[in-house]
DNA sequence: GCAGATTATGTCAGCTGCTGACATTCGGCA
DNA sequence: TGCCGAATGTCAGCAGCTGACATAATCTGC
C-alpha cells in the first residue's frame, strides 16, 4: 500500500541507486531547490520571495534555477505535480468492473490516503502539500498556473478513461465530459477546504471530497426546492 | 432580445451621452487600447506583442496602459469578460420554474445567441471573441489568467444559484457543485471547439455546447460498455 | 587512468512586465 | 477666469526570464 506511494523525484532514497553521479547530483539540487523554495514561500509568502533568494539558498546561480524550473510557479507546484501523477497511476490500476465515475472517485481517495500514510514530512509530505494548497489559493499567478496544470492533467484522465473503456474520445464525448466534471468537483472540494479551514489533515480532505461527490446527483437533479 | 445585449464599456455608441468629456475620453482610450491590442495579438501573437507596442499604437504612455489594465492578460480577456457578465445577467432573469441546471444551460445558449445577433464586428463582436478563444488556448499565461477569471465567475454563479433557490451555499453544497460542473462542461465544449476547428460561428459553438451537455447524464451513468 | 566528447553550471548582458513617485497637463465647476 | 482634482507623462528601478558564451564537472572508450 504505502509501497505504492510515489517516490518524489530527487528524494534521498533515490541516491543509493545506479543512475550515476551526475544524475544523482541533479536530483539533489532539484530536491534542494524545491525544499528551499517551499520553506521560503511558507515563511514570507510567494510574491515576496525572489528567485534569487531561492537560488542562493541552495548556493546555485539564478540561471541554474531556471534550467530546473521553467518559472517560479513551477517550483511551487512541483510537490502537487507528483501527487497528481500518483493519482493517474492509481486510476490506471483500478479494476475494470468499476464504473468510470467510481474508478475516479476511488482513485483520489486512495491517492490521498497513501500520501497521508507516507507522511515523511518535509516537502513532498501531505501536510506540506496541504499548506501549499492554501498558498496557491491566494497567490493569483500561482493559482492561474495551477489551474492550467490541472487542465493538462484532465487531458490525461480523458485518455486513460478512453483506453479503459475502449473508445475514441473524439467520437464519444463521455470521457471528456466525465473528466471535466470530476476535475471540477475536486476543485470545489479543494476550495471548500481552503475557505472554511475544515478538519485538517488528509482524512479531513478525503471526507470533504466524499461529501462533494455525494452532492453530484442532487445538484444535477431537476428541482431543488422540496 | 438584442436590446439586452451587453454594451461593451467604451464602444462609440456610449459617446453621444451625458457623462462629460473626461469620462468619454477615458472610455475612448480604453476602447482604443482593447482594439489595438486585439489586432496586434491576432497578427503577431500574444507573447510577441509588447505592452509598449500597444501603448504607442494608441499614442499613450506605457504607464497609462497599466492604469487601464492591471496586466497584459487583462486587455486580452476584456472582451470575454463582458460576455461573461452578460451571461450572469441572463441567468439572473431566468424564470424560477426552471431547474437550476436548465436555467444555466438556457442562459449560455441565450448569451451566445444574443451576442451573435449583436454582431457589430470589431472587438466586442462574437467573431473576435471566438478568435480570442483560439488565441487563449495556445498562450500559456493567457490561458492561466483566463482560467482564473472563470473560477471567479463561478463564485458569482454559486451566489446567484443560492439566492435563486433560497439557500445558504455554506450549508448546502449543491450550488457549488452545480456551478463547478457547469463550468467544466462549458470549458470542455470550448476546448473541443478550438481543437477540431468545428463548424464555426456562434451557432456552431452553441451546437457543441448542447452536445456536451447532452452527455452529462451518460457520462455519469454507471457502466459505459453496452 | 587518460584523452575527448557530453553535460551541467556560471557569468553577463539584455528584454519585458510591472510599480512607485513626482511633475504636468487637462477637464469640471464655481 | 481661476482653482481643484483627475488623467497622463516621465523617470527610475525591481523582478522574472532568456540567449550566448565560457568554464568546470562527469562520462565514455581506450
Amino acid at each position: 500500500m504505502a509501497a505504492h506511494a510515489p517516490r518524489p523525484t530527487g528524494t534521498p532514497e533515490d541516491l543509493g541507486r545506479t543512475p550515476g553521479l551526475r544524475e544523482r547530483k541533479k536530483q539533489q539540487t532539484r530536491y534542494a531547490l524545491v525544499q528551499a523554495a517551499h520553506m521560503l514561500f511558507l515563511s514570507q509568502g510567494f510574491a515576496r520571495t525572489t528567485v534569487d533568494e531561492i537560488a542562493s539558498a541552495v548556493d546555485v546561480s539564478q540561471r541554474t534555477f531556471f534550467r530546473y524550473f521553467a518559472n517560479k510557479d513551477e517550483v511551487a507546484l512541483a510537490v502537487m505535480a507528483e501527487a497528481e501523477d500518483y493519482f493517474i497511476e492509481c486510476l490506471r490500476h483500478r479494476p475494470a468492473e468499476e464504473s468510470p465515475l467510481e474508478a475516479l472517485r476511488a482513485s483520489i481517495v486512495k491517492a490521498w490516503r497513501d500520501l497521508g500514510n507516507a507522511e515523511a514530512s518535509g516537502p513532498g509530505s501531505i501536510t506540506s502539500a496541504l499548506e501549499l494548497m492554501r498558498m496557491i489559493e491566494d497567490a493569483p499567478t500561482l493559482l492561474a498556473a495551477h489551474l492550467r496544470r490541472v487542465t493538462e492533467q484532465e487531458r490525461i484522465v480523458v485518455q486513460v478513461l478512453a483506453e479503459r473503456e475502449g473508445l475514441d474520445p473524439r467520437e464519444d464525448l463521455r470521457p471528456t465530459v466525465l473528466a471535466a466534471v470530476f476535475g471540477s468537483v475536486l476543485r470545489a472540494a479543494h476550495l471548500s477546504w481552503t475557505a472554511d479551514r475544515e478538519p485538517d489533515g488528509p482524512e479531513g480532505m478525503i471526507a470533504l471530497i466524499e461529501r462533494h461527490f455525494d452532492q453530484l446527483g442532487p445538484a444535477l437533479a431537476g428541482r431543488w426546492r422540496t
